[in-house]
DNA sequence: AATGAATTCAACCGCCAAGAG
DNA sequence: GCTCTTGGCGGTTGAATTCAT
């Protein structure tokens, strides 16, 4: 037999997330990890069913996400990106760090998709101008040597990265450079230790306040377990993966 | 100020692959 | 090898917000 099922859907509450509630599922998630999304809403006091409190996480609550609006930049790489990817968003968003891909796909469909039909584009074509406007960040199959990225001591080919993601492949150098493996592994699995002071709730407002979680900025640990979600899920196959579709579907 | 249209985006739905039993 | 659960993904919806008249 099986498991017992995600969640029977009755009794449970739908619809958009409280302030309480969002200060109960962050608690939990940052004293005790991420372990099994059935059974955190249980434990953590919710009336929601388990994917329910997943995409809360990572759309919302994840301490790393990057907040406000995304630059012209970052638009023309996602613009890019589509273009060799079509609508496989996460693998878009992995691009991104502290982007989520339902950000992401959101912004294609309201204002890339609007923008480009007003100026009577069609996204592979704008993709093109760009690949010859910016032919360094171009997702083409490079026909000089690719940019090299070097990380453990392993070398990667990387063609499409993004400013920000060669950013954190250096601090993860530099922070592993300090670290033993066995200090890093402990701050990856458990990231409580380092988050649980980080915000609390102002029980007269029932407002939640983070302003502490700026204040830790200023340790590099800190700095980089809030990267580690995005570093994680950077993968040197991914590249390799979607320069074969690109050169599949081109 | 009131109203309707357009836009945004959080959240849900349903499907699928992987893995547990 | 089959059934069932889980996590993850992309598509879609609809409430909230903004804009235009």
């Amino acid at each position: 037999m099986g498991r017992q099922p995600c969640c029977d859907k009755v009794g449970l509450k739908r619809g958009p997330w409280t302030t309480d509630e969002d200060c109960r599922l962050m608690n939990f998630i940052l004293e005790n990890g991420i372990q099994c999304w059935r059974t955190i809403p249980k434990l953590a006091g919710l009336l929601r069913c388990g994917k329910s409190c997943r995409l809360r996480w990572i759309n919302y609550l994840r301490p790393d996400l990057k907040r406000g609006m995304l630059s012209e930049t970052e638009e023309n790489q996602i613009i890019q990106l589509h273009a060799c990817l079509g609508n496989r968003w996460s693998k878009i968003a992995s691009h991104f760090p502290g982007r989520t891909d339902n950000e992401i796909k959101n912004h294609w469909n309201t204002r890339i998709k609007k923008r480009l039909k007003d100026q009577h584009i069609e996204p592979k074509e704008k993709a093109e101008l760009i690949f010859e406007m910016m032919p360094e960040s171009s997702s083409h199959i490079p026909e000089t040597k690719p940019k090299t990225n070097e990380m453990n001591g392993r070398r990667y080919e990387i063609d499409i990265l993004s400013d920000e993601t060669t950013i954190l492949l250096n601090n993860y150098e530099m922070i592993s450079e300090n670290l033993d493996e066995a200090s890093l592994t402990n701050h990856v699995v458990n990231t409580s230790a380092s988050y649980s002071p980080s915000f609390c709730v102002e029980e007269s407002s029932s407002k939640l306040s983070i302003e502490k979680s700026a204040s830790t900025l200023g340790d590099p640990m800190q700095q980089w377990v809030q990267s580690t979600h995005s570093m994680l899920s950077w993968d040197p196959f991914n590249q390799l993966e979607e320069q074969l579709f690109y050169f599949r579907s081109g």
